[in-house]
DNA sequence: AAGTATTATGTAAACGTTTACATTGTGCTT
DNA sequence: AAGCACAATGTAAACGTTTACATAATACTT
């Protein structure tokens, strides 16, 4: 059985206040008494017990983050990022990703009001009206990943979306020469999938090269599919620009099977720069985030409010 | 501030007990009661604090999952494994993969005394000795993935790394008709490294084919360095196989820079199947591991020691 | 109908900390 | 040397659950 604080105040000669004002780094405790107390917690091999620190502080070392099951690449940076913050400042992280037994609403209000968590990061890019209320209403602070802008009241870690697709489509069409593109989006009601359309279409339009747009699903298949329905159609575009790597992926698949060479007879250009991107052959035109950045970003924002308590 | 059993024992006119029981469905109270009392809660939106619980049980539903830094997909797939199992039986899993902060060990002898966590799994290819004490003598189960099958008295998952290497190391000697090998390890002291290594050698002496064997450390720029050397090198192999697909990588990128053809003028073959080696050109030849199953497995191992204290 | 077995509920302690408040001790002021 | 301020430590309650044990209510014997 571990040592309790019992213990180490037994053996030192004083109360377990004196003790847990030693482990805070009270400064009201005598010099002497602390070192004594320190060695003496040491000697004994005594962790305070963070389930019983965090039941009567009503507040837990514990971070909440939530990512949907479609990210990919995505996860493995954010969880990094965020939890080389949160470790550094004592918090842990307890992610959550699979929605396999629960509702993401279920889950998440659970998550909430069970006092486990101190704060919430959530990553998710369409967030229903039921689950904003839900937000809306926590006791613990949340910050959003990648969501809708319009959001208010919320604390939102965004990566720039709109800005990012226009770049990438202005360059397609200065640097690259092509006059008529298409773009594949995301799934609907996907913030990130609407802002990188909304990015491609303004692009266009500024610069006026025809386009179409084809609905995927941020999947390789729909990649796939997508680009075969776009290069057999009557209007063939000189280059696809898909709202994420992996649909660009789809499109290499589908161009290499059907003996089309990139980009002299279709130009690809994607979104996310995974890792595997570099690896394409050609190597794939893609837009970079910074993804780990964000999950820096996200936690540090986290804590702030919850040491500060600052609204967002 | 959210509703307590209290309150919700106070509505229903019943003891805090007969509220416990309810909601932990002890079959002794009576289903009128039962039934009024979760309505009464529902409407309170009453949550127990996990917080509160888990003190009063000394246990949590929290697994601690610690991976190092090198590891890149594993990562993803391994969490996801984990979680999977691990929330569909209530538990939370906590990752901790920096060790920015604190030494290995500092962190996981922390980890398992400070009565956060009910269990740990973690992924750790070498295991210095002061650290298996700590394992032996830690309260809650561990579960060690991918570490020295010598180790005795754990809970241990296992790729089948030496086997894995042998196959691929006969079908690159039988079916690929390669007379000449080379094989570039991984960093010394690591588990995966050593077995990798062993397969490899034991199955070019079976076969009676030339081998030679040089020392990387897993990353891809030691692929690229040893592909250097062993290319230039006045006996080049006909065919390297890399015990990780990140050197294999690096080797890619070598031999495509010196204008030397895959396979034609040297082979390639890697190990783990990550994502990007299907994507490049032409793809890898890797041994194919399911990571996930990897987590999963892991999860269960570790539930069924925390549920029934088996020793493993 | 009394006694007994069974079922349902209540009582209260316990878990390991933190912390407001109380007490004691020390040194300083006059 | 009495009084006071302040520093150091102690006392005890509180946090929200679970659970062993006690009690009350009901049903089943005969």
């Amino acid at each position: 059985m571990a040592a309790t604080i019992k213990e180490v105040a037994r053996k030192a000669n004083v109360s377990i206040a004196t003790v847990s004002r030693v482990l805070n780094n009270d400064p009201r405790v005598a010099k002497k008494t602390h070192d004594r107390i320190v060695e003496i917690a040491d000697e004994l091999n005594y962790k305070p017990n963070i389930l019983a620190r965090n039941f009567v502080k009503r507040k837990s070392n514990l971070i909440g983050l939530i990512l949907p099951e479609i990210i990919d690449e995505f996860f493995t940076e954010i969880i990094k990022g965020v939890d080389e913050v949160l470790y550094g400042l004592g918090f842990y992280t307890i992610v959550a990703s699979s929605h396999k037994y629960k509702s993401l609403r279920e889950e998440i209000t659970t998550f909430i009001n069970n006092g486990l968590i101190s704060g919430l990061i959530l990553l998710a890019p369409e967030l229903s009206d039921k689950l904003q209320t839900v937000l809306k209403d926590s006791i613990i602070p949340v910050v959003l990943i990648n969501s809708d802008p319009a959001l208010k009241g919320f604390d939102r870690i965004a990566l720039d979306n709109y800005e990012g697709a226009f770049n990438m489509t202005e360059y397609l069409i200065t640097e690259k020469k092509y006059t008529s593109l298409a773009h594949i989006t995301g799934p609907e009601g996907n913030n990130d999938s609407e802002l990188r359309k909304k990015g491609f279409i303004d692009a266009c339009k500024k610069n006026k090269v025809k386009y179409s747009v084809v609905k995927g699903n941020f999947s390789k298949e729909s990649g796939y599919n997508c680009c075969r329905r776009l290069v057999s159609g009557k209007s063939k575009p000189q280059a696809i620009f898909a709202a994420n790597d992996m649909m660009a992926i789809g499109c290499y698949d589908y161009l290499q099977k059907s003996g089309l060479k990139i980009p002299v007879d279709v130009g690809v250009a994607g979104y996310d720069d995974i890792f595997v991107a570099q690896y394409l052959s050609p190597s794939l035109t893609t837009v970079r985030i910074n993804i780990e950045d964000i999950g820096r970003h996200a936690a540090d924002t986290l804590i702030q409010r919850i040491n500060n308590g600052l609204e967002p």
